[in-house]
DNA sequence: CTCCTCAAGGAAAACGGTTTCCTTGACGCT
DNA sequence: AGCGTCAAGGAAACCGTTTTCCTTGAGGAG
């Protein structure tokens, strides 16, 4: 087979009888040209099924429409609401995302962000989860970059981050405005960020893990400590899953004797509980949305700086309010 | 700010005092140089930072080591570890993957594919889920593509789908083993390719919902038809979860009366049940690996065609075999 | 009838690499 | 001494666009 070559716009100016500046310039709607010569290229263009180089036009602009998104921690149930997020936000500009899984490796990431500085894209983002603040890439001069959920060491660096106090502090007030006096909190490893800036805002937390089995685990011990908790707020839907699934099987009637609360608001789980979990929703999406904008102002000439808060809010549920049904 | 720009291979051609084809030889490793000069040019290439231009390289090679990923529904919790095994494969030949979310919606996915065709990535992976088969996409001459998951219409094309028939098949051998002979199978709506091939192995099989609430009802209705049955087959994880729960708390043993299953070995719900799920693993990963290992033969100018079914395996826990523990 | 202006479009120079082809010496052989 | 061979590296073409600058001819003003 002799391949038909791909059509390239010389093709395009040949069959429309212009020359190759002309055909680019009717393309793109650039120069002076009368109106019949740009539809004559057009259409020159559409018969040969033309689609323009990208790797050729970057060369001559300098923008290649391509942003990296690196993840640190490999890629899982948290990146991948922001990466919706940040392929709306983008997807709106025509800028199309390179995905990287760093998989907490150094050499990995390393490596990753090289291939994107050959790519030239116009910006990175970076994402992942566990410690606080993770320390910033060296991604040159010139390529903007937005850190989303995990902020930069670097105060000066532009981050997103979601209002995990803030989720807490819905919490705690939904759960007051609803009369409870005797609040616990239940939530993961003691050492995992997360889990201690959301304990934060409440007196009196069990460190655990994020399973549901520590949930249950968690509410046996309650339960033995003696009867006066009136709510359990969670660190984690799947541990209020948990802490539900053992106080219904001790007798504790839900939302009456004791209101739980979820964090994440992860549906699947959420959901499925018995009751549904009321629980703390840190708009991820949205939060991917906001960084990718941020990285396009960037891009535009007007970086950003600082750490955002994102902020989340409560989606409440059967097991803080029983519905009258 | 004079913003430095960013080092060119003249630049480095220049600081090493050679042409610059010389130089691009002397990085790439073509051509016969001398070692001193190669080592000269390498230093000068380290001091200046300078990393080749990704785009005026494919300008000329007619590669972009790049390939382009299509998920035509949104991208969810089955394309994450498809996407991180096409990302496994793809990285070992520092081919960078350009992640696109048509969300079920035809004029995206075209538009997404015309981006792709403009970068003129070197082949494209779509992949889906609900029905049995996608109309195929038209990428053009020259760029190869494979399908993931979901196979395409035109037989010809070529397609890695898990066998799901074959998952089914383990999980009826393995309950006949244990003796079980009166097997229901619960599962999702009838209209779902997935839930028809999986209880087609099945005599007699509920069709409901994928959910855990479907689950429970399921159970309560299975309880009502009568005691006579030993194994409930379900069609996902969540049913089977809805399932155990259910006839936990009708004083079903699990697996001593009942043996239960589930589908998809979702960790965080098989592992989180009272008792924890035996289930069907796809290996999505080894799936993706599969799929972007045939996509590089293309690439490499041999083309695989047709449905290739990629393994599923059972993974045994305690709700059909209990530990001695 | 000149001269100027301006719209329309062509020619060519970028962009940053790779690759082909050519030149130059050095060397070995007769 | 003359010739061929070969290693080393330079010069330039090329990849497919965009953009700048230049040319041309037509129309309007004086």
């Amino acid at each position: 087979m002799p391949r038909p070559r791909i059509a390239t716009i010389r093709d395009v100016a040949a069959l429309a009888g212009v020359a190759v500046g002309t055909a680019s310039k009717a393309l793109n709607g650039q120069g002076s040209l009368r109106a019949e010569t740009i539809t004559r290229v057009r259409q020159a263009a559409e018969q040969l099924g033309f689609v323009a180089n990208a790797a050729a036009r970057s060369l001559q602009t300098r923008r290649t429409y391509t942003v990296g998104m690196i993840t640190t921690d490999t890629i899982g149930r948290f990146s991948i609401p922001m990466l919706i997020g940040v392929e709306d936000a983008l997807g709106a500009g025509r800028i199309s995302v390179l995905l990287c899984d760093a998989r907490d490796d150094p050499i990995r990431e390393r490596h990753h962000l090289e291939v994107l500085l050959s790519r030239r894209v116009d910006g990175v983002i970076v994402t992942g989860r566990r410690a606080g603040t993770r320390p910033p890439i060296d991604a040159g001069p010139g390529v903007p970059v937005v850190y989303a959920f995990l902020a930069s060491a670097d105060p000066a660096d532009c981050s997103v981050v979601p209002d995990e106090a803030g989720g807490a502090q819905a919490v705690l007030d939904h759960l007051a405005t609803l009369g409870r006096r005797r609040i616990v909190h239940v939530t993961g490893p003691a050492h995992h960020h997360s889990a201690r800036v959301r304990a934060s805002v409440f007196p009196d937390t069990l460190y655990g893990a994020w399973s549901e089995s520590w949930g249950r685990q968690a509410a046996a011990i309650l339960l033995a400590r003696g009867p006066d908790f009136d709510a359990v707020a969670c660190g984690n839907d799947q541990i209020a899953r948990g802490v539900t699934d053992a106080l219904r099987e001790a007798g504790r009637r839900i939302p009456h004797d004791v209101a739980v609360t979820g964090f994440d608001n992860w549906d699947v789980i959420a959901e499925a509980s018995r009751p549904p979990l009321t629980s703390v929703d840190m708009d991820l999406a949205g939060l991917g949305r906001t960084a990718a904008d941020l990285l396009l102002q960037a891009i535009a000439g007007n970086p950003a700086t600082g750490t955002h808060t994102h902020p989340a809010h409560l989606v409440i549920r059967d097991s803080t309010v029983a519905t009258s049904a």
